[in-house]
DNA sequence: CGAGAAAGCTATTGGCCACTCACTAACTTT
DNA sequence: AAAGTTAGTGAGTGGCCAATAGCTTTCTCG
């Protein structure tokens, strides 16, 4: 297998246990093996630790971001909303790691400045702002509405990420076509 | 100092470091230099380090709670929302940590449930849901009003994280009277 | 004062982890 | 077939860190 294409499931690897367990909470090893690969290898494929995490964390903000966009194409309006909306349900129902590492991500990010490093959070931030862009294109460059569904998108995450069970009256306010399978 | 009094004092150091650095990045030793106490002698105030991170979780969502409470005391609806907004804006610029501590217990919890503790997941929840029953009840048990003014709340959580500045676009939505000061 | 309890410390240990080094095996090119 | 490159490994290493054991000091109260 070449180099990129490892580096690739690297990435792959790496969103499942950074989600999982955070920065400081996962192991190379643990990526190493569901790589399927040696431990130090990992460090011919990456400069560090932190390399691989930034490549998961843009990954993770690419990947979200096209989801909206293919599910925005072609609509406005209410329309848009609503598929976007519908969407991320989806996203978050075949695919709960990503939005666990969004959060992950975030933390990491507030670390890394209050430590000092700015480059790690210049880098989300332009990542998303272009999610920021795509939301707002989509929904008629309405900031009012932007704003009010990347707030909601947000609330969600956390809610998940607390584990707040389908059902609970947490989501009771949140849009239907938004809330997690099961209630 | 007594026992008791000390336990308080660790768990205000514990809030600063682990806002700082997560559950995972943060060491013992980093807090009992906060507290002014050696390494060891946490390990009697306390049974362990997750111990002294719920402890610091819980007081955190507490004081938010309070926060909340006595900012809306004796309003109702739009006087009451925006006194909320105001106070936490407050608690923002005051007091960013308590932000931060929050971001981290979200990440927390999520690693608890997938390692299959669902204690701490459990006693987190019961105080998020202490929170959202102060805010439902200042804004009239009206479902949806509670659910954006916390969904924006939680946008305001992830922006600051993630560090964006007083005057980024990113703000353009948010209400005036809960934005960061300076832009 | 004296004794017990409570507060607090030093020294240590066992385990983990990011990262390095030196090497092998297979493939490619000349 | 010689020379060189690329994928990959096993065996460390130094450092950090949670937790323990056992000791000293300080307070309290009869």
């Amino acid at each position: 297998m070449s180099a990129e294409e490892r580096r690739e499931s690297v990435v792959r690897a790496a969103i499942t246990e950074f989600a999982r367990s955070g920065y400081n909470g996962t192991s190379t090893e643990a990526i190493a093996r569901r790589v399927g690969v040696s431990q130090p290898y990992l460090f011919r494929l990456f400069p560090n630790k932190e390399a691989i995490f930034l490549a998961a964390s843009r990954r993770c903000l690419e990947d979200t971001n096209r989801v909206f966009e293919s599910a925005s194409e072609g609509l406005e309006g209410d329309e848009a909303l609503h598929a976007m909306a519908g969407a991320y349900q989806k996203l978050i129902a075949e695919d709960p790691e990503k939005l666990h590492m969004q959060m992950q991500m975030c933390v990491a990010v507030a670390s890394a400045e209050a430590a000092g490093d700015h480059a790690f959070g210049e880098s989300v931030r332009a990542d998303w702002l272009d999610l920021w862009d795509t939301v707002h294109l989509a929904l008629g460059a309405d900031v009012k509405e932007t704003t009010t569904f990347l707030a909601y998108g947000m609330l969600i995450n956390t809610l998940l990420s607390l584990g707040f069970p389908p059902g609970n009256r947490v989501w009771s306010g949140v849009y239907d076509s938004a809330r997690p399978a099961g209630d």
